[in-house]
RNA sequence: AGUCUCGUAGCUCAGUUGGUUAGAGCACUACACUGAUAAUGUAGGGGUCCCCAGUUCAAAUCUGGGCGGGACUACCA
């Protein structure tokens, strides 16, 4: 037996084969070595944590990465893939925390820094087996024994020095940034932590308008002109009153419109005229209390009755307008505060359209005041509390939230209240009473707490390093036009917006678990060093060491506390520098990968060939993550992309399209999933089912769907061959193959199908369209090979003399095997493996096979074996063929039954021509003995129009409807005009339109008396008389087929001759008398005698007859 | 809230520059075929192409406005 046959398909057991069979053979290694000396196509692999346990979506993202690099590697490209881990960060610090009980700011106290990021070392690898199992199980070829790592010393110090690079250049700085703040732990937040579930909670504030007074001294002419009433009070609405006396600014919205309404005060009475949104004028007074004349005196009940003096002022208008502060605490001491501002970010959606801007405690206000040069007041202190300057409420905490109920009660005594008020109610109080409110009341919203202290966090104004990525804006635009984005919209989209809004990348986590920010100061900060290697380091010890007679030296690990200790010299030796406590921006990690993976510059120099990538692959989740922090250090440092091409994909979700999440209890497990249905399997429905940039609804059916429509056809279509091939002990020599000239018209149909698969499956890879690739395949291995190569040439394979066609039928299909295993192996690279060296097994000849199919070269289309008239003579071939099947199934006539003729009436010679070389395949497939044409002129087909509405649209416009009706109803005399290639006219509403051939398509209808049907241009008849001789025929296999199936029953030899004796019967005598030669040669029967003895066992004849039978093999 | 993305048969997906009967596979039903038998063919049922309005002779397709799912970013004065 030169072909393996196994019984059934088994994908999980041929993992395990060729798994074990890769490992003996270093066939992953072999692949890359293979191509030594070629060019190189760069992959770069995203680092995940090993901190939690590889999803059924990893083996998603890493079939995407796996095969478009076997892919490259068929192509002859050399294909480095280096695995990582990422190994610093928040979630890393978490789940340390949790595990030890302990929290942040123990981290010191009840455990040293040392112990702690030991713990963390130790724990971002728990998961380090699963992830290295499941990326061997599912077959994704990456470097699992020397991957990179991001806490190792040499990664860390190729991130220093191009944090250095950007130091260099001027783009590194210390500013600071608002950003959320835990006063009651102390600490800046991450935007991940105030992500936590149960973070944002509805919470009850009391919210405040307060009126801010006008400056008519500072209004321009055309200010002047407008607002002609004297007194405006702003009307600003804010949910914390606490920032009041920080505030520096107001914001209006250029867009929007303003009034100036007058009132009475509701508190002191007094005339306001306030500013506020037109749009809410109704909001904050009720429409029944306006007047149009004059305003009545004030009133003591709660109506307040108003008068809009103003009705209209555009928010352009207002710009630098100034007003006086709300309080006399301070002053900002730099810029120009106290003015009207545009914010793009005001809406009138709620409040008075009108925002209060406090810069240190809202990262719109400090962006808004930055472009406005206004200054800021911080009057909070890091607790949260007031400072000094807010005399008559220095030292209360802002927030209720942060006293105890014993601190609130002393609060209590000590103010002389009946009951606590909250720093916000008294400062309502106080602005009441000078007049400078307008309203007050409870406000339900959103607001963030810390997830530790179950505290509301503040927005606070935190020291952080930067990155100034807003200098490279412009580059970062322009080369991103470059790259290849998978889907484009995301690069345009989601990215491109992304950079159009670009901030600076602020470096800074106040953090231990991470690399260190490399960059030491003096205590004020004017002198600084920026190390770029650990080299550096240790000179710059050294100075410090004979500077200050010190005994440093370079620590082993320069993760903290260790690097921390180390202090540098100012250059004139007199200053100690302190290392910036920070740590960088875990993102800026993995953004460093090309580089520090490979330790660049120290131990590469050069990043020739590995630089950029040519492809990379995550999730789009990413986008604003790896994807963003590549391409911003690339840019940065090397005024390159980081990667030519991008695929981002999509999320998996479950199969109702909900999000997999633990506590669903709807997450799929890699492992089961792969071990039950196989790895390719998996891998095919992950690809093939949706393209990777969709989210992608995961339902194990579908892969059930892909196991038996795809693979198990692809197994049978081998296992067929497999069986024939054995018995004829067919071998393979590539050298001696019949030209395919001289094989059948099939043959070189398929051949011809498999060249197009090959230069669109090509296409679409070089594309990144692994989807569009993966359909391709499906559909010649299923449609072309499958069902109509195989099914109509079985006969070649089991006629028992050897020919020059049996031996075109097997080298054709096993062109076509071998071929299909090369182009599945990225896909499906197990199955192809298995596929592929069964094949083999039969090659003979001077050109070798090699080791596995993932050494070979992808094949390469050949265009002289692509024919494509030949491709469309086969696919009308196949339509007519369905349509007889159709035409005998609705007349309840079996195929087996053989009928004299069909009519196909021909408009076209062309078509002609093209039938007459497919008509023995028509006419063996559906069982006829006469393929007949009757030309258009006969007179015999009743022909008809179908208008061309593609090409009458144009002409006719609007009489489209019109002109339709007629054309379908042209008679025959205007068709054979048109065929003639004259104009026929018509006329609509008196206008003339000449109608030519090209706008009409001419159909053959009917043919009278005879069955029909269509398909598009496609008409055939079917001659249904059946004369004795058809009958007789049809008889003869009839019994064929009985016999066959006791053959097959009583589990004969497909070689076993044999001895038929049968009952007499009418139409057994009958077929026998005219067909007994060719009813012996089908199913090997010696002879064939009928008698009217007594039959032990009968089969089933038509219409409920049985007939008696005995069959013998010849010999027993 | 903003940005992006998706919405077509029970399910998963195609659907060309707008063109008249909106397709495929799976599933279901019936019938057939079979020297591949856990395979194959044919036929059938099944659609408000998310909704509304507009442009057009003509809209699943283009425009505008909604609705729903999802992601990311931000979190609000």
């Amino acid at each position: 037996m030169i072909y393996k046959e196994v019984k059934g398909l088994n994908l999980p057991e041929i993992d395990r084969e060729i798994l074990a069979f890769w490992q003996e053979n270093d066939i992953f290694k072999k692949s890359i070595e293979n191509r030594e000396g070629q060019e190189s196509f760069v992959f770069y692999e995203g680092p995940p944590s090993a901190n939690g346990k590889p999803g059924i979506h990893h083996v998603m993202s890493r079939a995407v990465k796996d095969l478009f690099c076997r892919y490259q590697t068929l192509k002859g490209k050399k294909v480095h893939r280096k695995g990582g881990w990422d190994t610093h960060g928040l979630p890393i610090e978490l789940s340390v925390e949790k595990e030890l009980g302990i929290t942040k700011e123990d981290i010191g106290v009840k455990i040293s820094i040392d112990d702690y990021n030991h713990k963390c070392r130790e724990t971002v690898m728990r998961f380090k087996n699963e992830w290295d199992d499941v990326t061997r199980k599912m077959g994704y070829w990456v470097d699992l024994d020397h991957p990179y790592i991001t806490f190792e010393n040499e990664y860390i110090e190729s991130v220093w020095y191009l944090l250095k690079e950007i130091y260099k250049k001027g783009y590194l700085y210390k500013g600071y940034t608002i950003q959320p703040f835990s006063p009651a732990a102390g600490t800046g937040l991450s935007s991940h932590e105030l992500n936590q579930p149960g973070a944002y909670r509805e919470v009850k504030d009391v919210s405040a308008v307060a009126l801010f007074k006008l400056k008519p001294e500072s209004f321009n002419a055309a200010q002047n002109a407008v607002l002609n009433v004297p007194g405006i009070l702003v009307a600003a609405w804010t949910t914390t009153p606490w920032t009041l006396p920080s505030n520096t600014a107001l914001a209006v919205g250029e867009a929007i419109s303003y009034s100036i309404v007058e009132c009475h005060n509701p508190y002191t009475h007094e005339l306001n005229r306030i500013l506020l949104a037109k749009d809410l004028v109704y909001k904050w007074f009720k429409p029944e209390h306006e007047v149009f004349d004059h305003l009545l005196p004030a009133n003591e009940d709660k109506k307040i009755h108003f008068k809009i003096l103003i009705p209209e002022i555009k928010g352009k208008l207002l710009e630098g307008i100034r007003y006086e502060a709300l309080f006399d605490y301070a002053i900002p001491e730099e810029g120009d505060a106290y003015k009207i501002l545009l914010g793009d970010f005001v809406s009138t959606q709620d409040g008075t359209g009108i925002v209060h801007i406090a810069p240190s405690f809202g990262a719109d206000d400090m962006r808004v005041a930055k472009k406005y040069n206004v200054g800021t007041l911080t009057l909070v202190d890091k607790q949260g509390r007031f400072t000094k300057e807010v005399y008559d409420f220095a030292g209360e905490y802002v927030k209720e939230d942060y006293l105890s109920p014993e601190e609130k009660a002393q609060e209590k005594i000590r103010l002389g209240l009946e009951k606590y008020l909250s720093v916000d109610e008294r400062l309502v109080i106080k602005l009441k009473k000078e007049g400078k409110l307008f309203n007050s009341q409870k406000y339900q919203h959103n607001y963030p707490h810390c997830w530790r202290t179950d505290k509301p966090i503040l927005y606070y104004p935190l020291d952080s390093w930067f990155i100034r990525v807003t200098a490279v804006k412009d580059r970062l635009i322009a080369l991103n036009n470059t790259i290849k984005w998978k889907p484009a919209a995301t690069g345009t989209g989601r990215f491109g917006n992304w950079l159009e809004n670009l901030q600076d990348w602020n470096l800074s986590r106040s953090r231990y678990w991470g690399i260190p920010i490399p960059i030491w100061r003096n205590a004020d900060g004017s002198i600084e060093k920026c190390i770029g290697s650990l080299e550096e380091l240790k000179t710059e010890i050294e100075l410090a060491n004979k500077a200050f007679g010190l005994n440093q030296s370079l620590p082993k690990d320069i993760h903290r506390p260790y690097i921390d200790d180390i202090i540098l010299t100012s250059p004139d030796g007199n200053e100690k520098l302190t290392r910036e406590l920070d740590l960088i921006d875990v993102w800026f990690d993995s953004g460093s990968m090309p580089y520090a993976q490979i330790h660049y510059p120290f131990s590469n120099k050069s990043l020739e060939g590995l630089f950029p990538a040519d492809f990379i692959a995550e999730g789009v989740d990413q986008t604003r993550g790896w994807f963003y922090t590549l391409h911003a250090i690339s840019t940065m440092v090397f005024d390159s992309v980081a990667y030519k091409a991008v695929v981002s994909n999509g999320l998996v979700l479950d199969k109702n399209g909900e999000k997999m999440s633990k506590r669903k209890g709807n997450v799929v497990d890699p492992f089961l999933t792969i071990n039950q249905y196989g790895a390719d399997a998996t891998r095919w429905y992950l690809i093939s089912n949706a393209d990777p940039w969709e989210n992608l609804k995961f339902d194990l059916d579908g892969i059930t769907e892909v196991r038996n429509k795809f693979f198990g056809t692809l197994y049978n279509t081998y296992s067929f061959f497999a069986i024939y091939a054995n018995i004829d002990q067919f071998q393979y020599d590539a050298s001696k193959a019949l030209p395919l000239s001289i094989r059948s018209e099939m043959d070189q149909w398929i051949i011809s199908r498999l060249q197009s698969v090959i230069i669109l499956y090509r296409e679409y890879m070089d594309d990144f369209e692994p989807t569009q690739a993966a359909r391709v395949i499906e559909s010649f291995v299923s449609n072309d090979l499958s069902n109509w190569f195989v099914r109509l040439s079985r006969r070649r394979y089991w006629k028992s003399e050897s020919s020059g066609d049996k031996q075109a039928a097997f080298e054709t299909l096993y062109e076509c095997l071998y071929n299909t295993s090369i182009l599945i192996s990225s896909l499906a690279p197990f199955f192809s493996d298995w596929l592929y060296k069964n094949l083999i097994a039969g090659f003979i000849g001077s050109v070798k096979a090699k080791e596995s199919v993932h050494l070979t070269d992808l094949p390469n289309a050949d265009l002289s074996l692509k024919q494509t008239d030949l491709e469309r003579r086969m696919d009308i071939a196949q339509r007519i063929c369905s349509q007889v099947l159709s035409l005998r199934k609705a007349q309840k006539i079996r195929v087996r039954q053989p009928l004299q003729q069909i009519l196909v009436p021909v408009l076209e010679d062309s078509m002609k021509s093209d039938l007459q070389m497919v008509e023995e395949i028509i006419k063996s497939e559906v069982n006829v003995k006469e393929v007949n044409y009757i030309s258009g002129d006969a007179g015999l087909v009743k022909k008809k129009t179908k208008p061309n509405f593609r090409t009458l649209g144009k002409k006719l416009g609007k009489h489209m409807k019109e002109a339709a009706e007629l054309i379908q109803n042209f008679n025959e005399e205007e068709i054979s005009q048109l065929e003639k290639d004259l104009n026929v006219k018509l006329e609509i509403d008196n206008q003339p339109y000449l109608i030519s051939k090209e706008d009409v398509e001419i159909l053959s209808e009917d043919i009278p008396g005879w069955l029909v049907s269509h398909d598009g241009e496609l008409t055939v008849a079917l001659d249904i008389n059946l004369s004795d001789e058809l009958i007789s025929e049809g008889n003869a296999r009839e019994l064929i087929n009985r016999i066959q199936n006791i053959r097959k029953e009583k589990d004969l030899n497909v070689t076993d001759k044999i001895e038929i004796r049968l009952q007499e019967h009418p139409d057994i005598l009958k077929s026998l008398q005219l067909f007994k030669d060719l009813i012996s040669n089908e199913v090997l029967a010696f002879s064939i005698e009928t008698s009217n003895d007594q039959f032990a066992e009968q089969f089933e004849w038509l219409e409920d007859e049985k007939i008696g039978f005995r069959i013998q093999v010849k010999g027993s």
